[in-house]
RNA sequence: GCCGACUUAGCUCAAUUGGUAGAGCAACUGACUUGUAAUCAGUAGGUUGUGGGUUCGAUUCCUAUAGUCGGCACCA
């Protein structure tokens, strides 16, 4: 991915491609008016009012051939200082560009650049002439809300990416229609691993194969929290409404839950784990000795997302969490947030994932609990991410309204950031449940809460796997490890037979095609199906005992004796080389 | 939810300005008996997402609705 924000030049000018793209715009529509226009971390995009006028994708040759056209021209950026007052009387009659102006402070120096026709407010910098801009591309146009606000009015947001070179321009292109061959939806498809209905909107189906996948990951993940000292536990799926009130999510987001009228009242679907956690934690009396207490459960729950949210396995209605719940003491978050994140990173490194950690503070103003308690959390997070050597950045007023946050960002094969990991602390809702453990001093005390996942939901987190092996996964993780192939069935079943019967012997996922189907049609679709060995026996095999194997995407073919391919089958699980 | 686009056979896609839906693959049947990315022939498969409307006639135009996709907003 070229990330266009480590390149100050490009900056540059994919910030003025934004305004030759308005000029061009303004030009087409004479109405149009702009709002903002910043640089991305992949190109540019402009918000505008069009009145009634709609801008489609199908224009999009229209309008670059208008800001070739500038180009060409050749105009000079002439940049423009200006006080407020001039800066309110060029503008004056623009409300959008009014309202950018008021909001600046009242003696400094504001600058607009002009390009022929054209004069934009705008900080800058931008490259010395219009005709520097050459290698461009809109690529799509959306709505977009005034001021990201939903309550106002909808703007119209085009985007492009602009290059120094056609053939970066060229190579971005191709990038974007690589990555669309690795989409988890497109995949999912092909290789039969999920399927989405009508019927439920957001609420996947796993096939047989996306289910072994599945399985063999929670599998994975039961193994290593076990391993961790977390207590692995089950919740049910729904619940009183009274819980849901004294956990405070009944005021606060009832319009999320999905709910079920019956005789004896309202029962909601759970949308999180935590109250069933605490709940269990409530089972019994509890000691300082005991803490920290690490319930961990892969929590199915439901949510009711808005219809536009939703998207493949990245964003559904129902989902299951790798959730954790930790009770400990205030002075034991420290040490427990270190150990958390080094099993992320345990994790992530198995699967050669990247990510970036974002910390989240105390909301302005919807927050319970008192601010040095907060203070302290943000602390003892930000310690933590130093202590197991993290940069993280700062996502000011983004937190919980229950405590601060720990965010994990993944990005899938369109470079789309998804939040997977998370550890979130929470000074309320053991107050609310009053929960408590007994202190050296036979005091009651309420515990603080870690909420945790790691994977975020194993539905997104497969979806980025899917995208990330592009659908070729490590053999440990692959749901079709070996695919065997008699050459001819009247000849070479029988031993055929016997291969599939010991390697399932050795727990590997084996198929056996002996359909009456040429090799090569069989061979094709081991390929397309990215099994990761496919073995052909014939007489050479069958006379010596051995197999001929083919790895997945290589030509190689390699003969090895039963007992040896079994060996390195195992081996290369046990190590999840990938 | 909002803005825009899309929805045709199991899958991937066609169908001139509105003229009555086609192909490849898959499936099924038969022949072929196969050595590393598609053997050949035949058969069947569709109320064009769904409901209204305009029209002599709608896959095509209008409208409502559902779903999907790209963003926006949201994401406990």
């Amino acid at each position: 991915m070229i990330n266009i924000k480590e390149d100050l030049e490009l900056n540059t000018l994919n910030h003025s491609c934004a305004h030759l793209m308005a000029q061009a715009i303004k030009h087409l529509y004479p109405h149009a008016k702009f709002w903002v226009g910043p640089v991305i971390e992949e190109g540019f995009y402009y918000d505008m009012d069009l009145g009634d006028d709609v801008i489609k994708e199908e224009d999009f040759p229209r309008i670059e051939k208008e800001m070739k056209k500038i180009s060409k021209d050749g105009k000079r950026i002439v940049r423009l200082e200006l006080s407020k007052e001039e800066a309110l009387e060029m503008f004056n009659d623009d409300e959008y560009k009014l309202d950018i102006i008021e909001n600046l402070p009242e003696n400094e120096t504001i600058t607009a650049y002009r390009q022929g026709d054209y004069t934009d407010l705008c900080r800058g910098p931008h490259v010395e002439s219009v005709k520097e801009i050459k290698y461009f591309k809109l690529l799509k146009v959306s709505g977009a809300y005034y001021k990201g606000d939903a309550t106002k009015k909808m703007l119209q947001r085009v985007y492009g990416v602009c290059f120094k070179t056609q053939e970066e321009l060229d190579a971005h292109l191709n990038m974007l229609e690589e990555a669309k061959k690795r989409d988890h939806r497109k995949l999912g498809k092909e290789l039969k691993l999920f399927m989405l209905s009508d019927y439920g909107p957001g609420l996947p189906f796993w096939l047989p194969n996306g289910y072994t996948l599945r399985r063999t990951l929670e599998d994975f993940w039961l193994d290593l929290h076990r391993k961790r000292g977390y207590l692995v536990i089950n919740t049910p799926i729904m619940l009183n409404r009274q819980l849901w009130e004294t956990s405070g999510h009944w005021d606060h987001y009832k319009e999320d839950m999905f709910t079920i009228d019956v005789e004896d009242g309202t029962y909601a679907i759970k949308p999180m784990n935590c109250p069933g956690a605490i709940l269990v934690y409530n089972n019994e009396l509890h000691s300082y000795k005991d803490l920290p207490l690490r319930y961990a459960e892969l929590g199915n729950v439901h949510r009711y997302e808005a219809s536009g949210a939703l998207n493949g396995l990245f964003r559904v209605r129902g989902f299951t969490q790798d959730d954790a719940h930790i009770l400990l003491s205030e002075d034991q978050i420290g040490d427990e947030v270190s150990r958390i994140i080094s099993l992320y990173d345990e994790v992530y490194s198995i699967f050669g994932l990247n990510y970036s950690i974002e910390l989240s503070t105390r909301p302005k103003d919807n927050y319970i609990g008192d601010i040095k308690t907060w203070d302290k959390a943000e602390e003892d997070l930000k310690k933590a991410c130093l202590a197991t050597n993290h940069s993280f950045k700062i996502n000011e007023g983004d937190g919980a309204f229950y405590g601060p946050k720990l965010d994990f960002k993944l990005r899938d094969s369109l470079n789309r950031i998804w939040q997977c990991g998370t550890v979130q602390l929470d000074m309320q809702l053991p107050g609310r449940f009053n929960c408590t453990y007994i202190d050296k001093n036979g005091e009651k005390v309420t515990p603080v809460m870690i909420h945790r996942a790691c994977f975020g939901s194993l539905e997104r987190f497969i979806g980025i796997l899917i995208e990330n092996f592009a659908g070729h996964f490590p053999l440990w993780l692959a749901p079709r490890q070996v695919v065997v192939l008699p050459v001819n069935n009247e000849f070479h079943l029988e031993y055929a037979n016997k291969v599939v019967e010991v390697l399932k012997e050795h727990n590997i996922k084996v198929e056996l095609d002996a359909r009456d189907e040429k090799l090569g049609y069989r061979i094709r679709e081991a390929q397309m199906g990215k099994v990761n060995y496919q073995v052909v026996i014939g007489d050479a095999e069958r006379d010596s005992q051995s197999v001929k194997v083919r790895k997945y995407g290589e030509a190689e073919q390699v003969t090895y004796t039963l007992d040896e391919f079994v060996k390195m089958l195992e081996n290369e699980i046990a190590t999840k080389a990938y």
